[in-house]
DNA sequence: AGGAAGATCTACT
DNA sequence: GTAGATCTTCCTA
């Protein structure tokens, strides 16, 4: 398994975003492997971006996100951890949200962690993934391209699919760009 | 020390 | 489809 290279997330946030569609989300637990196709992220900007936690200025729980790409950026909100990557061009700032998964390994310990009926309802949300996935602030920070790191990014199969972007979902204030994207059809966007 | 807000989830109708 | 509950962090007094 090949982790993306730390280029891939020295890009422009939105391009970011729709190229990580397709790839796989990998989290280890002691010795077992988690891991998901990722189906949908959102895109989040800096100062410009009303929705972003970046917005107004550099703080201490956002520092993340101001400095090196591939990073984990993790953190709460309405009693869930969402999980980002931290992606930006050089001396930018930004990051991605994950927002699906469509799990792949480690089913039955995804469903212990969520206690759900359908697969569907596994991970086709933020708050949902991160809980399948057992992904706490512990994990804040960490480097998704390093292959040892308890949550990487890895390459997935060839495969072709639709790309499809929208508006960003929950953001009060949003940006006239369209920040989210999916891949057209998959159950488990949300 | 206290309060408000926030990129959501779940259950119920 | 809609309402209510959730928890952590940050900001102000």
């Amino acid at each position: 398994m090949k982790t993306l290279s730390k280029d891939f997330y020295e890009r422009n946030p939105a391009s970011v975003a729709k190229d990580l569609l397709g790839k796989v989300l990998a989290r280890r637990v002691d010795s077992e492997v988690l891991s998901g196709k990722i189906v949908e992220t959102e895109a989040y900007y800096g100062g410009n971006d009303p929705a972003s936690r970046a917005y107004r200025g550099k703080k201490k729980f956002n520092a993340l996100m101001f400095m090196s790409v591939g990073k984990t950026f993790i953190y709460m909100v309405h009693a869930n951890w969402l999980l980002n990557i931290v992606a930006h061009p050089k001396d930018g700032v930004g990051a991605v949200l994950i927002r699906a998964v469509e799990p792949i390994e480690g089913i039955e310990t995804m469903r212990n962690n969520r206690n759900v009926k359908r697969l569907r309802d596994l991970t086709n949300g933020p708050g949902k993934l991160t809980k399948a996935l057992a992904v706490t602030k512990e994990l804040n920070g960490i480097d998704v391209t390093e292959r040892d790191s308890q949550i990487v990014v890895v390459e997935g199969r060839e495969e072709s699919f639709e790309v499809c972007s929208s508006h960003r979902i929950g953001v009060k204030v949003d940006l006239p760009q369209k920040l989210r994207f999916f891949i057209e059809g998959n159950k488990f966007v949300s």
